[in-house]
DNA sequence: ATTTATCTTGACCGATTGGTCAGGTCGGGC
DNA sequence: GCCCGACCTGACCAATCGGTCAAGATAAAT
């Protein structure tokens, strides 16, 4: 009788919502919330508009089911840091999924960097909320660590800092980096190689 | 007789085209291009919208005018860096000039990151022609100092990446920083000397 | 086979978009 | 005072925006 819920869906439902999801994500990480157009979704999603409106109540809805759906994911590798690890190799490990990350679902990274740079008008509760607790129980972590002489001494909020940008970066720009980097490059791979040396380097006490 | 020519500007005319240009600013970048409205960059500058039109002949030209304008102030720091100078001295005042940009005009670098997260339509022929150059010509600088041993070895191209991730993400990503942080912090000071740490050691041979 | 709930659509709506236009106002030179 | 070009505006336009609705098509359960 009413519109689709969660729980018990059809294959007709699966099958679309996640064509909606999958689309939605192409064109708002393309184009920004208020760039993005319900037309522009609705035929990515190979459904018409009113048809795409019967799987969600609004544009609104799309994109906040998206950013909630892609949150968990991304903040997965930060949470996957083990207090009881080697501090060395849980950094670098967790360097190197973020760097996968941006290199295997570039969409996602850049619907966060649209909707941050915007103000993050949707997502600020949790990056307040969820996003700074999980910084501050993984600073406290590398704080310890640093206290104990096994990595070198500096900020923790500013090191993850330091390992979300150069991450994302080459996600959010990377078309400007392919440009300056010109053909024949990897940019992935070269990338994975200059952080390693990099963070290596900086941990090293 | 026809619209008003970059020549022989009135007083009118340069205050009125100011206002639009810092109105403009403003709206392009906390909305992106295809978020911001005419409306908006209008009532921000203080002007109805015909009169608006009257000085600019198009939201595209108010767009194209503002990248412009401030591409060769986003340049001009990696410019600076002279093969002439200490090594470490020249990155390291890169680095410092690169961060107060961010500090001193966020709205510049967001207008960018904007720009370049939707697939640079407008900026392409600039980054491909005369930002690839520039990286180029001191990429091989860079090269020349780590091959007479003044600095650490390394992707030199990826180092300016490293810069421009680091130093931008405090600019673009503003609002994130300063939640995670929280209240009592000043982040483009703790940046600084954050900066200053990691790059000293990195670039150390 | 018929009922019933699910799925889909064309036509439409008011609001907003970028942009136009005819005509009005203003200020400085004569 | 008058004139002329620079400056400004209300009214308007076609296109597009997010969203609605009634009715039809389709599939599933009986």
């Amino acid at each position: 009788m009413t519109k689709p819920q969660a729980k018990t869906k059809t294959k007709i439902q699966e099958r679309n919502s996640r064509a909606i999801l999958e689309a939605g994500l192409d064109v708002f990480s393309a184009q920004g919330f208020r760039g993005a157009t319900l037309d522009q979704i609705a035929e990515a999603a190979g459904l018409s508009k009113p048809n795409l409106l019967y799987y969600f109540p609004s544009k609104d809805a799309i994109y906040l089911a998206l950013l909630e759906q892609q949150l968990q994911t991304w903040l997965y590798p930060l949470r996957a840091m083990d207090p009881l690890g080697d501090p060395l190799a849980e950094v670098m490990a967790y360097v190197r999924r973020k760097l996968e990350l941006s290199r295997d679902f570039p969409r996602e990274s850049r619907l966060f960097a649209n909707e941050i740079l915007q103000g993050a008008p949707r997502l600020m509760p949790e990056i307040e909320g969820a996003l700074k607790r999980l910084v501050e129980e993984k600073s406290a972590i590398l704080t310890r660590w640093m206290s104990e002489g096994r990595i070198a001494r500096m900020s923790p909020v500013h090191l993850i800092f330091a390992i979300w940008a150069m991450t994302q970066h080459y996600a959010d720009f990377d078309v400007q980096v392919r440009a300056v980097l010109g053909p024949g490059h990897d940019p992935f791979a070269e990338a994975g190689s200059f952080l390693e040396q990099l963070f290596r380097k900086l941990l090293a006490p």
